[in-house]
DNA sequence: GGGTGATGCTTGAGTCAATCAAGCATTCCC
DNA sequence: GGGAATGCTTGATTGACTCAAGCATCACCC
């Protein structure tokens, strides 16, 4: 995602401001995978298989077709970071673990994306419940569902 | 990107917030794209084009490979939403333009995108003001500079 | 118990984004 | 004038993503 996905022109300054700090994390993630070696995909799922996980399993969690999942996987464990296992109740299904080596990896990586701690610690802590109240009332309320943005008419 | 660029493991509810607000964001912003039959990168760079810009202007503000302008644009070209021109003061370099159905693709996206809007109206004059300058004090201050997560050590 | 359909995953084909290396034309500048 | 820098394109390669098919297994139901 070298092309942010951001609007063009906000009108308020509050959509600048949105816009800006959207961009800001991708791009700081986006670096921060790159930095060990991972696409932004890769560090994604990695990250999500901190337990043991199946396939459909995390499809359905990022939105995306599973035969998707199955290459980011591959990827993965080509590179020893990740390994399937057999689903003892199941056995369609495969069971994502991550190696030590994977463990080792996912840790560097979340060590090295920094982005939301250092956002966090340009603020007192008061501002960072302010600011988290602000964005979940800006979501909508609910617990951070794709609320705002729906269909438009 | 339907895998989310976001964090696994975030340890305040102030860093899920933030992960949150991207993910929506960014999850609308490429349905708003699909929704006109464009990709995140397509939506992007047709909104950049505004006014005359050259490609390799293009290019550094999106932090990409000029190749990569090359291609996206000649996507949009075909299907006559962008056209090339000479420029009269540098032969080597191209102008870009939105055609006149450029321009109404381009605004029908930007009205379908509306997370931005619908997340300020989420929150009242005095509350999008506050959040405006507690996302900028936490990207460090400057304005919307890649600031928070350069090198870590 | 044996179909029938749903489910979990993989494979293959195709599109697009993105990067790098080369190359062409032009412009800059000493 | 000539060499270097610049703007863009082409070609090759990788990865993400989607869709359509296919295989194995499971779940249900008569």
């Amino acid at each position: 995602m070298a092309v942010p996905s951001g609007p063009v022109s906000p009108s308020t300054e509050a959509e600048r401001a949105m816009f800006d700090f959207v961009d800001a994390y991708d791009r700081a993630y986006e670096m921060a995978a790159d930095r060990h070696g991972m696409t932004v995909a890769q560090a994604c799922v990695l990250g999500r298989i901190a337990r043991p996980r199946g396939m459909r399993e995390l499809a359905d969690e990022l939105g995306c077709d599973a035969s998707n999942i199955t290459q980011i996987v591959s990827r993965l464990e080509a590179r020893d970071l990740v390994e399937r296992h057999a689903d003892p109740h199941d056995r369609r299904s495969r069971r994502l673990t991550r190696t030590p080596a994977g463990d080792e990896l996912n840790a560097a990586f979340e060590k090295t994306f920094e982005f939301a701690r250092a956002a966090a610690s340009n603020l007192t802590l008061e501002e960072q419940a302010q600011l988290a109240g602000l964005l979940r009332k800006a979501l909508g309320g609910a617990a951070g569902a794709v609320q705002v943005g729906e269909e438009p008419s």
